[in-house]
DNA sequence: AGAGCTACCTGAAGGC
DNA sequence: TGCCTTCAGGTAGCTC
């Protein structure tokens, strides 16, 4: 799945067309994705303008003139694409195109200028969700409601961090990809940010103090950083780079580089399996 | 309460 | 070529 980074991404790439325009058609092809669509989902956003395109850990978030929130979930494999004036493809993660047979959603809108175009969702495996979520405190919703602080330079300070890993045995790993303690990490980003910052994925949550604690701070900041620079990771990469891909990928430092050199120390990368999902990391280096 | 596992779904890649 | 297994960026929900 998209992670943070490339979440933020979508975002980017949405925003700009997406504020101020006003949806004019829905065409449901399915009953669900990972949940059922929202009931009545057409007539709830057909004439709906959108306000904004935020986003909160791996969750983009649309508040309408109605009051209500759309939601979405990329899930895994979600994609976002705008076709119409200009084919724009905001991040794509699942390179080159998904498969045929899963755009499960396309939404007609016109811009503010009264230009129409085309908003498709596409998800082969169907971990994705959209929702529409009430007027009121979204921050406060179902989905929203336990999610820790954005791991963010701008939010999570490493005194902060630490008071979240306070007393915790489990793995640091497995700490940091828990969407309660941080928000927005995933598989990738924790494996390199673990890897800067010296750490081992084995390593008891609650024995980061506060040296370790600045250490590992800094090194999500940094990772969540370039990354969103560089405009997110694209996996399966072909050969023809398309402007719609992201370049993160190149600068793995131990995530799917199991066997190859570690590039502080020359140690082999290894792989292993924590909760079902493989860490990568170098033995030699991260304690 | 918290930790650990499985399910959900499809496609790509590798082994034989 | 084809069949089989394994693996993939995530989260919810179940056990213990």
């Amino acid at each position: 799945m998209p992670e943070l980074p490339e979440v933020e991404t979508v975002r980017r790439g949405l925003a700009p067309r997406l504020t101020g325009a006003v949806v004019t058609h829905v065409d449901q092809r399915r009953p669900d994705l990972r949940f059922p669509f929202p009931d009545r989902m057409a007539e709830r956003l057909v004439g709906a303008e959108i306000l904004s395109v935020d986003r909160r850990a791996k969750y983009l978030l649309m508040p309408l003139s109605t009051g209500e929130t759309l939601l979405a979930h990329l899930g895994m494999t979600g994609r976002f694409t705008l076709s119409g004036a200009a084919e724009v493809r905001p991040g794509a993660f699942y390179a080159p195109d998904p498969p045929k047979g899963h755009e499960h959603l396309e939404v007609g809108l016109r811009s503010k200028e009264g230009e129409a175009f085309r908003l498709t969702y596409a998800d082969p495996r169907r971990f994705g969700f959209i929702e529409l979520l009430p007027s009121g405190d979204v921050s406060r919703s179902p989905r929203l409601g336990h999610l820790g602080p954005e791991p963010l330079r701008t939010d999570l300070t490493a005194p902060e961090l630490r008071r979240r890993l306070t007393g915790k045995k489990t793995p640091l790993k497995a700490a940091l990809l828990d969407q309660r303690v941080v928000a927005g990490l995933g598989n990738i980003y924790v494996c390199e940010a673990l890897y800067r910052a010296k750490l081992s994925p084995k390593r008891q949550a609650g024995t980061v103090g506060e040296g370790r604690a600045a250490a590992l701070t800094a090194a999500i900041h940094d990772v969540l950083d370039e990354a969103i620079e560089a405009g997110g990771s694209t996996l399966r990469d072909y050969a023809h780079a398309d402007g719609g891909e992201g370049s993160f990928q190149q600068r793995f430092d131990v995530y799917d580089r199991e066997g190859e050199a570690c590039r502080r120390c020359g140690a082999t990368v290894k792989r292993l399996v924590q909760g079902g999902r493989s860490t990568f990391y170098c033995s030699a280096c991260q304690r």
